[in-house]
DNA sequence: CGCATCCTTATTGTATACAAAAGCGGTAAG
DNA sequence: CTTACCGCTTTTGTATACAATAAGGATGCG
């Protein structure tokens, strides 16, 4: 998409995420436009997709705030997104091909090597686990089923999530992984089904229990 | 929202509903300025809640067309709106308030005597009809979700399987919500869940059945 | 005759100026 | 002391002009 309201869009995302625009804050256009360095024009393009998002929210006599995000939130996204990424896995076991098998087995081995490391590879990680998920997607063969799921896995919960697995975190996550693709050996979709949704769940779990444990410094 | 932009939004959607915009047609930002009276700007922001509404999409060089639905494509939207809408039945039923079922069935009684009509009314009919599932949803309680179903939910679609329900499937979703909030009365969420997956189906069924026989005046 | 490339034209993206509307504060009346 | 109203300030909405980019067609080369 165009240059402007895209680095508009990525900057703004990108300041809300990291509490730069704290949530409740009052976000105003002319602001924001001359932190971009761009007119309110590509800003205004941005904030609609932001909205949409459920980045920002408006009230009703068109002001624009950053969204709340409550533990409450964060957990609703979890639940789609098991539902979601479960409905996924479950078409993607009678989808899948042979040789997207072997991509997953290989993404699997470089989880691996990276879970083994002295100290886990945290990036590397999440790196080869996101290409994993996007080719379980890929399987599933259903583009709006991709398009929402984008819209629900926000990077940044998920980076969260993986920093604060400990070592037997990270080991159950690579262990269901390769179960998944048992499953997807045997073309059993139910069996797909439960595996990710208890991935999901289990990566909910971990996230609120390292959020509540890490609440102190978050106040502090 | 702003009248401009929102009178443009309405004319656009409804030209597109009416067919005076057939899928397929590229849209150009100016044209469609000139025919609502305004300028450019509200036209773009109108284009952008279309967009996201999935009345229009993009091509990779940011041109905008009347978007087209293959069949694939719209059971597709069917199956995760069943999928969607079937889980926000489940949490509504432990969640809804005694207000919200009574306005359920005041949307309920106006559908059915829109239903009743010598000739069915509709326009009534999908009015209430919305405004049912609106109800159901805010009883969910999950905005995500909420937000994911606005996508899914293509009200072009919603219009046409309406438009092509005979009384007999009128009827039967009409009974289909009055089963529904039964099931919220006795706060059972897998009543709910199988009533709305049975209901959204149906609609599918009704809408598929209605498109390969209509495909013949599409055609001419 | 086919195909690549450049040039023209059509269309979208961005900036700026101005208009409309909402918030805010002060003042005066009850 | 409270409240309603008025006008000033802030913020958003709209129009217009201009810049950038993509489509379509002509031209020249193989």
């Amino acid at each position: 998409m165009s240059r402007a309201s895209d680095r508009a869009y990525a900057q703004i995302r990108s300041m809300i995420l990291s509490g730069v625009l704290p949530p409740g804050e009052q976000i105003r256009e002319e602001a924001l436009a001359e932190t971009c360095g761009v007119s309110r024009t590509p800003v205004r393009d941005a904030l609609r997709r932001l909205e949409a998002d459920l980045f920002i929210r408006r009230s009703d006599t068109q002001r624009s705030f950053v969204a709340d995000w409550s533990i409450d939130d964060i957990e609703d996204a979890f639940v789609l997104r098991a539902m979601l990424e479960g409905h996924a896995a479950r078409r993607a076991a009678t989808r899948v091909t042979w040789d997207q098998i072997e991509h997953l087995k290989t993404h699997n081995k470089a989880i691996q090597r990276a879970v083994e490391q002295p100290v886990a590879d945290v990036p590397n990680f999440l790196d080869h686990n996101r290409h994993f998920h996007t080719i379980v997607m890929e399987a599933a063969a259903s583009p709006r089923l991709s398009n929402m799921l984008g819209q629900i896995v926000e990077q940044p919960v998920v980076l969260r999530t993986a920093l604060h697995y400990d070592r037997d975190n990270l080991i159950r996550s690579l262990h269901e992984h390769e179960e998944l693709v048992f499953a997807f050996v045997q073309r059993d979709g139910d069996w797909a089904h439960a595996i990710m949704t208890a991935h999901i769940r289990r990566a909910f779990h971990a996230y609120s229990q390292a959020h509540q444990s890490g609440r102190s410094e978050l106040a502090a």
